[in-house]
DNA sequence: CTCGATTGTGAGCAATTGCTCGTTTTCCTG
DNA sequence: CAGGAAAACGAGCAATTGCTCACAATCGAG
């Protein structure tokens, strides 16, 4: 908690040291997740990977540059699976089509590891340079929806700027809820409703 | 971290003791809003309060106590402000009003201190005494909104169970992600905008 | 005023944490 | 095989934390 810097001080060079970062961040998902980001020691880290702290601290500065990492990989990963399912098929014709997409997404994004993203996303400190990265992923979402809800005819809504904000928060906070929650059976009425929620929304009377 | 017992050691009998008790709680609020729940260390707390660790330790057997403590008040802080408001007046003769007035309390009491309220329910581990206590908050806070919804001729909606819960979960995350933001100004057109969003669910066409 | 009970004090202990660094092991090149 | 570089190791340090406990100050009843 103590150094600002986040790069690692030595880029893995041979394929056992490859292997050796990607077992160990594999492990800190695994103990952050279990234990919590306080709880989740560095040493019980190393432990958790069969590998020393010695070897911890080559390839990351601090237990901060862990998390950002691990943080930034499950974006990444939310992002790329939104454009996969956007380049798979064409965009469905209906607007309800459309935000049932998004919705599963966000669902399949949550449901792979909730307690890591939890921690991730709650109880973890977040530093600016994570933050900064966050924020502009989500602009990005939010001026991607704003232009989908702008070009829409079936749309109806006044204030179409803050509309897409709240659709996009709506989506992620909701799922994020309810995934956390301990409803495993629920998810299905759940994307009903939800889906239901933001087209009625938005396509609701003047 | 270690004692599970959240029950003080002594309840302070004198004014003198009640008053300490009190500056003690404050001091933690602003001392876990300021520098989060993990620096916010119980030495840090007393000498905010201008007293001793050792008074500290007279009214709450550990850390997590006073974290539940605090949050417990805020979300009790919570619920009167929602009751204040329904015998303030009578019940608003529209589903639109009736939202607002829910909304309205919601902003409120997180727009207080939102960055005691991060701290509180984010980043702070939730002791199991404290988790149960907000759902059964959580719980009676869905079933009066399920009743309300069953009652009204308005509500188009069908599985109001789920609705009750969309619509219940609905403001409290989104009113959290708006208030902690960087959003002071655009809080009318956040409320606005939300209370639409929800008064077009309930009522949409079938 | 007396004196036991309540309240307040703070030096310091035991435990834990993130992290360093001198050393050993493994790999790759020639 | 030689030998230098890359990778892995892990004992242990410096700092911090939650919390105790022996004691002092203050109160209030008789």
């Amino acid at each position: 908690m103590t150094d600002r810097r986040l790069r690692p001080r030595k880029r893995p060079g041979q394929l056992r040291a490859v292997e050796t970062r990607e077992r160990l961040l594999a492990a800190a998902a695994r103990v952050f997740a279990e234990h919590g980001y306080a709880a989740g020691t560095t040493n019980r880290i190393a432990e958790a990977a069969g590998h020393s702290i010695g070897s911890l601290y080559q390839y990351f500065p601090n237990k901060d540059a862990i998390l950002v990492e691990l943080a930034a990989a499950h974006a990444r990963s939310g992002i790329e699976s939104i454009r996969r399912r956007l380049e798979d098929g064409p965009l469905p014709e209906t607007l309800d089509g459309r935000l049932r997409l998004f919705v599963r997404a966000a669902i399949d994004n949550h449901r792979d590891d909730p307690a890591l993203h939890r921690v991730l996303f709650e109880q973890a400190p977040r530093p600016p340079e994570l933050l900064e990265y966050l924020q502009e992923a989500e602009r990005e979402g939010i001026s991607a929806a704003e232009r989908l809800l702008s070009a829409d005819p079936q749309v109806s809504v006044t204030d179409v700027a803050m509309a897409a904000r709240l659709v996009v928060n709506a989506i992620e906070s909701l799922v994020h809820r309810f995934v956390s929650g301990d409803d495993p059976a629920h998810f299905d009425r759940f994307e009903n409703e939800l889906v239901d929620m933001l087209t009625r929304y938005l396509t609701g009377p003047r």
